[in-house]
DNA sequence: TGAAATACTTCGCGATACGATGTATATCAT
DNA sequence: ATGATATACATCGTATCGCGAAGTATTTCA
């Protein structure tokens, strides 16, 4: 998968990672996998941005003597969800755009 | 339109929009404005970018005093346009993954 | 005559995905 | 027991790229 076209998606990716559970880092990259791969370095970075831009909570838990930081989605973070569909529609739109076949030139 | 999501649709945009006419840079932002906007420096940076990288040819014509640049995409232009495809396919799995409900955590 | 449209160009900024690297602990095979 | 692998999180620097701002010209039209 490009890499241009993954932007934009892994935000909403991970939130809809954190929507029905909470969940930590580690299990988050393994749960996306089969659909979009991330690395570590970049799954942190996303974490801490949507954090900081209130999508979602951190807490910490102490799991068999190593640190777990779990995540938990927001309202906030539910409705950049929700807003993504619009988005999509503008994409399904866009991807007419680029399949359609002759003749739309005037 | 998230300006992230933009990336990596506009270069195949702009592939589009010189699919089946040859076409020249402000031709090609009104003809795209419908579906995704962008601006002119953005456009010449694409232009020049998808040039390089042999996906389109560029020949000068003077047009009513004006100069303009007609591209024409080349055949690897239009193979990138096709392996467009199997990304939207890969997209439209993802779009599930962030859509779907409860129940797909275990 | 001057504003708006046409047409292309360059520069610098901000956002961001990633590889490299680092720190720890737990688990499992040999 | 020992070493490899998996788990778990963190930081830094680099490269890519969209865009606003600003610039240069010409044509069209009020």
């Amino acid at each position: 998968m490009d890499i241009q076209l993954k932007r934009g998606l892994l935000d909403v990716c991970v939130l809809a990672a954190i929507k029905n559970d909470d969940s930590y880092g580690y299990k988050i990259i393994k749960d996306m996998k089969p659909y979009i791969e991330l690395s570590e370095s970049t799954l942190y970075t996303i974490l801490k941005r949507l954090e900081s831009s209130q999508m979602l909570t951190v807490r910490m838990f102490e799991y068999q003597g190593r640190l777990r930081k779990y995540y938990h989605i927001t309202k906030q973070g539910l409705k950049r969800l929700d807003e993504f569909n619009d988005d999509w529609k503008e994409m399904l739109a866009i991807h007419r755009f680029i399949t359609r076949e002759e003749g739309s030139n005037e």
